[in-house]
DNA sequence: TTGTGACTATAAGTCCGTG
DNA sequence: ACACGGACTTATAGTCACA
């Protein structure tokens, strides 16, 4: 588990937060007061500049309407 | 998505790690070794008081051989 | 509507130890 | 082998003005 990895990891994960976002239709903006965060923070989340907790995952997957399951991969 | 929640997130996925740390016949420190984390990070996590890092969740997962879903339900 | 840099506050995560 | 604490360093959370 290098640098790379976890760079990976992060990519990976916020490319299926966009995903799921734009397949319900969803601005950042809009996904962000669902989650109760802020518009700046999912937006980097999904550029994978974010190491996510655990909590916030759950909190994007729940406004997301899917499992924490289908974001972690 | 409230106080109690985010204590149950956490408490679920500490039992998660647990169980499969267990299962593989692991001590708290030979999983921390593993990771590359702290003997006693590893223990405050199964007591389900970290809000543990998607990296973190990544290497904990691989080093019990299980995938990163399995942990997150 | 989103990207970005800069920022402060808080939590993550480490290292020492005890029972 | 594990729970727990104190003190500590580093990363993440979370927000803002501006492009």
């Amino acid at each position: 588990m290098d640098e790379g990895d976890e760079h990976s990891i992060k990519k990976v994960f916020g490319e299926q937060v966009r995903r799921f976002r734009k397949a319900k239709g969803h601005s950042q903006e809009d996904l962000a007061d669902m989650c109760g965060l802020d518009r700046t923070y999912i937006g980097s989340v999904e550029r994978g500049e974010r190491n996510v907790s655990l909590v916030n995952i759950y909190k994007i997957a729940i406004a997301l309407g899917v499992s924490p399951k289908e974001l972690v991969n």
